[in-house]
DNA sequence: CCGAGGTGTTCGTCAAATCGAACGATCTGA
DNA sequence: TCAGATCGTTCGATTTGACGAACACCTCGG
């Protein structure tokens, strides 16, 4: 998985990121926020495991939504390897589940069977429309595949999912490959 | 922008959803996020205020993105643009594309791997919340699956969709089986 | 020279979030 | 009916995050 654990740091990036583009100091930003300068310094240091009510009033005051600072470079691919997903409740024996995404309140999920030879690298011309995001579970041989600089390779049982419209390849590299491909737009 | 305060009671609403969503008790859902389930339980309840480590901890073991669980109420607006047909094969020239269904204008759709030994005996899946369909790919294997009374036999490839509100079985034909579900409920 | 106002950091204290254990309430099978 | 296994909740003990007051440092201007 791509999660390694908690984004600290990258909280702590984002937060001084943030406020330095605002032009804020750390004395000034935590008057505005109403959090004690204490607080963010150990925050923007790296230490520290802020709860929500405080980073909510931080990015108020920074006027930046929430998630950016809790995910501020948006994973441009999400990998998850074959076995490595959070199980589902296995409610019956022979049975093991393992959940890649999970549907948004709103949108359209496409469902795709694919199949790709090897052969010249197919790189996708046009992107999709604004918000698609491409979910792919690799069924048979080796795709790589990916916005076009975070390219990866997955194998059978493999999953991945990145946005869709940007240019983004598909490319085989054994023969007789076929993946799931749901195509997800909001 | 600024909005009221922090969505306390909007982030005990999306984990309480979430989890019920996912099919899990609160304390299954503890135990894999590892956190004490007398914690999950103030949180639900609307009462306390979680630091981003235990809330991270609950995104990852329900396999939602972390801004999810607390921004729920996402803007309803949406656009589903006139004339975005289903795309056929011929659009996509590098690669054989199929679609299989067109995702439902509201609702969601979650893709699961899910992956299946041959048993001596095998049980009826519990029937889901009505309005569930079930999307299944086979990627490797034998399946047999389907409503009680319309079990129908699937291979690598093949593709079935059949309503999840009603006693449905699965039952692998061979070793190493598994294949990609798409839930999708509304 | 030296106080005034600014930066960000470190310290002790207190409230709160988290934890582990025990609880009553369901169910299920013996 | 009872033992066992779940469910979710509540309770006290402990850890820890947030606070406020100092702190060292820097830059002006009197």
């Amino acid at each position: 998985m791509t999660v390694p654990g908690p984004p600290l740091a990258a909280i702590a990036a984002a937060l001084r990121e943030q406020r330095e583009r605002a032009g804020l100091s750390l004395t000034e930003l935590a008057r505005r926020a109403g959090v004690a300068k204490s607080t963010l310094s150990q925050l923007e240091s790296g230490a520290g495991n802020p709860s929500v009510e405080t980073l909510w009033a931080l990015a108020v005051a920074l006027g930046v939504p929430f998630s950016q600072l809790v995910e501020p470079p948006a994973p441009p691919v999400r990998v998850v390897r074959a076995g490595q997903g959070p199980l589902v409740p296995s409610e019956r024996a022979h049975f093991t589940g393992s959940l890649l995404a999970a549907g948004p309140p709103h949108g359209r999920r496409d469902i795709y069977v694919i199949t790709l030879e090897p052969g010249p690298e197919h790189r996708q011309a046009q992107p999709h429309i604004p918000g698609t995001v491409e979910h792919l579970i690799v069924a048979a041989g080796r795709v790589r595949t990916g916005p076009a600089d975070q390219v990866v390779e997955l194998g059978p049982g493999d999953y991945a999912a990145f946005a869709g419209d940007v240019p983004h390849a598909y490319e085989a590299m054994e023969p007789g490959t076929w993946a799931v491909l749901v195509m997800e737009h909001r």
